[in-house]
DNA sequence: TATATTTATGAGACTCAATCTCACAATAAA
DNA sequence: TTTATTGTGAGATTGAGTCTCATAAATATA
């Protein structure tokens, strides 16, 4: 998806929330969108910052909720208090595994495991809406050490 | 397992790491072993209170880290910001379904996903140590409401 | 058992991510 | 434009969790 696209989307999802167009709401998606790391919301305060680009942390906050209602962004939490975004634009399904010695994130998908899960859901009569499959150990670098 | 063998296996896990024993410690396992909830931490201080146990928070803090080191207790984070904690004594293991309207906690085991787990650690090389696997949604009595 | 040594406890201070407040600014509708 | 509405931001507030340190309790030693 092209970036002007991309900013239609954003603006259509606005609009369906009646919320209004600002540049902070697009230079948040920007920043989030155009980086493939776990971003932090103060990292991108001050990315934003650093750019002259002026926003407040909690506009910071606020428009991350946006995102990720809008599905643009996915919240990852990893039990560290620290809550964390990832671009969902163009990028496909995936879950984690973190290590624990570096904190280093790294990405897979099973699609047996996406449908095992969807038929845990139906056994329970369970309305999936969102899952998280978070593996945490010692990544091969680690290990070398 | 018993109550006296749940004393002396702690026991023995505090000795390897020489602390001491309290009756503090002694009191917050047997709080937590004694339920099949996810408790809170101030949720077992409170409780501990009104059973006119003298306890501080701090003292609940630093014990749920023993108990989950030495495998007596196991953390869960569904993202809220409050860490709960679950007795793993005699409990097999298992993963969670978590309902996004009532914050009803259902446990379910799969031992496909459990070893699809495994491989896509070998896969990466990768060594686990924990995992979590969680599905949030909407629980079937919340659906029918 | 008495004493010495070590570790634990607890009240409250502190930290830090996240949220809230509210005066002022910016956006969009009329 | 004008006006009504919503957004922004600096700083205050919240709340889970951690830290401090004087005192208390547990264990080692004599």
């Amino acid at each position: 998806m092209d970036k002007e696209q991309l900013k239609e989307n954003f603006a259509s999802a606005l609009k369906q929330e009646n919320l209004k167009r600002t540049p902070q709401r697009f230079a948040i998606l920007e920043e989030l969108v155009s980086s493939d790391e776990h971003r932090e919301c103060t990292d991108i305060y001050f990315a934003l910052r650093n750019q002259g680009i002026s926003v407040s942390r909690a506009t910071v906050y606020r428009t991350m909720d946006i995102l990720v209602k809008y599905d643009f962004a996915r919240r990852l939490d990893i039990g560290d208090g620290i809550a964390r975004y990832e671009s969902k634009v163009g990028i496909s399904h995936h879950d984690h595994l973190i290590c624990l010695e570096c904190g280093k994130i790294i990405e897979f998908l099973n699609r047996d495991i996406e449908s095992l899960q969807q038929s845990i859901c139906n056994d329970f009569d369970f309305d999936m809406i969102r899952h998280t499959h978070q593996i945490f150990g010692v990544c091969p670098d680690c290990k070398s050490k």
